[in-house]
DNA sequence: CATTACCTGCAA
DNA sequence: TTGCAGGTAATG
């Protein structure tokens, strides 16, 4: 589902195709709760017009730049899809918003869950999006002594603070899995337990999982697309996310499933041992 | 920290 | 037919 390599995929496979070109209405908006805010009629009126004028992305969140400080954000949550299409795409079965754009394309939101949202953003309203959100773990800023201090201010279990965006933004279910795998840790091993060593060795395992992931082109489990429509190839390089049962690829231990978190979790027993 | 609500498709 | 999939906000 998308998390960070994804959404960072979908906004690379779209700033090649959106930026320069305008957003000359929205004809098709069914469910209004996917739009966040403003109210959905204001919203519509709001975007005619609009110049993109850059993509970007900050943890799972999509960035459409418009201009007069103002932006479009879109979050994917578990199935929403961010699609440029030809002239002339019609609404189907789970599109909930269609964008014009001037040269006669579409922009289309899908999401079969609805758990998506779109929101109209001024200059105030993406300083507190930013804020309110951790840093971002590749962020060449961010060194393994910052991580240290972030994560050391944290007592609890390892999964659900990797998985706290106000802890570090754009991880998600598949990559703490993952990045728990390379480090060796056990999803409930808590801070304290760690030794500097293994702080070190989950910010590398972070980081290394995650770029690999965005060179892979995201993890398509289900729904996920990128701009274009392609799915991704990361789904043939997990080491433990949806192989319970299947031989750790390090030790040959049969991976396990267990819940941490009210989530799926995956581990290989051998590696990562409980606490 | 944990739990629940939000949603639908699909596997068991 | 039930329950699971999981990102996030709201609530305990």
């Amino acid at each position: 589902m998308p998390e960070l390599p994804e959404v960072e995929t979908v906004r690379r496979s779209l700033a090649t195709q959106l930026i320069g070109l305008r957003i000359t209405g929205c004809p098709h908006l069914d469910w209004p709760r996917t739009i966040a805010a403003p109210a959905a009629a204001q919203f519509c009126a709001l975007l005619q017009d609009r110049p993109i004028t850059a993509v970007e992305r900050r943890a799972k969140y999509l960035i459409l730049r418009l201009d007069q400080g103002e932006a479009l954000v879109i979050h994917l949550r578990m199935t929403g899809q961010l699609t440029v299409q030809p002239a002339g795409t019609l609404p189907d079965s789970h599109t909930h918003v269609i964008f014009d754009l001037d040269d006669g394309r579409r922009l289309r939101f899908r999401d079969a869950r609805k758990f998506g949202r779109v929101w109209l953003l001024d200059a105030p309203g993406l300083a507190l999006l930013h804020r309110h959100l951790g840093p971002e773990p590749l962020d060449e800023a961010l060194t393994a002594a910052e991580f240290a201090l972030l994560l050391r201010r944290r007592k609890g279990a390892l999964k659900p603070i990797l998985l706290n965006q106000q802890v570090i933004a754009g991880l998600g279910n598949i990559y703490v899995d993952e990045a728990l795998w390379q480090a060796r840790l056990h999803p409930l091993r808590t801070v304290p337990s760690l030794t500097d060593d293994d702080v070190q060795q989950l910010f590398q395992a972070i980081q290394s999982v995650l770029r690999s992931a965005i060179e892979h082109r995201g993890t398509t489990f289900g729904q996920y697309v990128d701009g274009l429509g392609q799915a991704g190839a990361n789904q043939h390089h997990l080491n433990v996310y949806g192989r319970q049962g299947e031989p750790c690829s390090r030790c040959g231990t049969p991976i396990e499933k267990l819940t941490v978190a009210q989530r799926g979790t995956h581990v290989c027993p051998h590696c990562q041992l409980r606490p």
